[in-house]
DNA sequence: AACTATTTATAAAA
DNA sequence: TTTTTATAAATAGTT
């Protein structure tokens, strides 16, 4: 459609090539915009020229259209990353919905179609569970106890530690009254080295928890 | 170009508007042909009918020519799409943690951090786990037993049955014999309507299962 | 970029 | 759909 008939291959005149190409883009732009408003159809036209740039119509969002390709045709147009996050989301998924059940039967659901073999498995599982739980109850127990004895065994030794002093006290009070009670305050004095001695003695207390 | 000039509006008779869409579309795809050998340029023509049907047309693979879009434009077609599939598999991902977590205390793993308070909770809900399956087991096993004792009253039926015939056969054959018999035989014959009325009584065999 | 002779696309009809 | 055909539109070569 011009002066004259071309053949359809590649223009070698670099300067014709350019004008031509920026004729025709031009007219597949617009030929593209009509069809997408005569008949209402969704179209994506992209177009390099050789020199790099770009010209480009869209009726809609590129994206949108794309996304509608792959729909229809399954060719997959983005990379690699993008198919692998699909695959892992997949594969979590799967894993998901498989721990999903098993929690359901541990916890005596969805079990009628269950065989006997795989509930005697759950009962094991469970009963060990059970097990390893109350064992732990008992070992928090048994700490609780120890924790509480040795806090006795403290409150013990203070309490001895107290009326020492308190001996202490009336005996210092006694000998300003006389002589009979010096030699209980000698046996006060070879005692008390011996009652601070006896503090590391006590339960280690770190071990508490 | 065509008898008539027309508007660039949508073609409001369906008719039409499809025979429209297909020479134009045909026509488009031509022109693209064209421009990319004449003038050596990249160009992508996609096309969705509003039926759906697609048509298209790449100089080179549409894979490449998105690869310098996106070089070019800056434009990613495929981040908003990265994001949501990372926020997908973050929540999935984060669930499977959570259901491990679970799962692991369920069969008595990893409980040395928790308090006294989540034991107790793990215990009843394993307790409760333990009571479903093994009711589940005890209707097993009942259904097993019914199973085993209506067998059982069938097989006394059939021997039963089986005695009958052989008493029938004996007093056939003692019968030819002599008259001693006689009153016997009769005993036989007002037995035997009796005999076979008393089947239906028997156990109901259809409730086997 | 504008012009214009010609080719090409296509609207309407069949 | 495809073909036909009259006409509109696009564009090759020119200015």
């Amino acid at each position: 459609m011009g002066r004259g008939k071309i053949e359809i291959k590649r223009i070698e005149n670099s300067s014709n090539r350019q004008v031509t190409y920026s004729k025709r883009r031009n007219g597949i732009l617009k030929k593209a915009k009509e069809i997408s408003v005569l008949c209402d159809a969704r179209v994506s036209v992209i177009i390099f020229a050789s020199s790099g740039k770009m010209h480009e119509f869209s009726s809609t969002s590129l994206v949108d259209i794309l996304d509608q390709y792959h729909k229809l045709t399954g060719r997959r147009l983005w990379d690699a990353k993008h198919e692998n996050l699909d695959n892992e989301i997949n594969k979590v998924k799967k894993d998901n919905d498989n721990m999903q059940i098993e929690l359901r039967h541990l916890k005596g659901e969805d079990i009628t179609s269950l065989n006997h073999r795989e509930l005697m498995m759950l009962e094991d599982a469970l009963d060990n569970g059970l097990t390893s739980i109350r064992n732990k109850q008992n070992d928090l127990l048994r700490m609780m106890r120890k924790k509480t004895q040795s806090m006795e065994e403290e409150q013990d030794q203070l309490n001895w530690q107290l009326r020492q002093l308190e001996i202490a006290s009336m005996n210092r009070n006694m000998g300003e009254i006389g002589e009979v009670f010096h030699q209980r305050e000698n046996e006060y004095q070879t005692q008390m080295p011996f009652a601070f001695r006896v503090q590391p003695m006590q339960p280690n207390l770190q071990e508490r928890f």
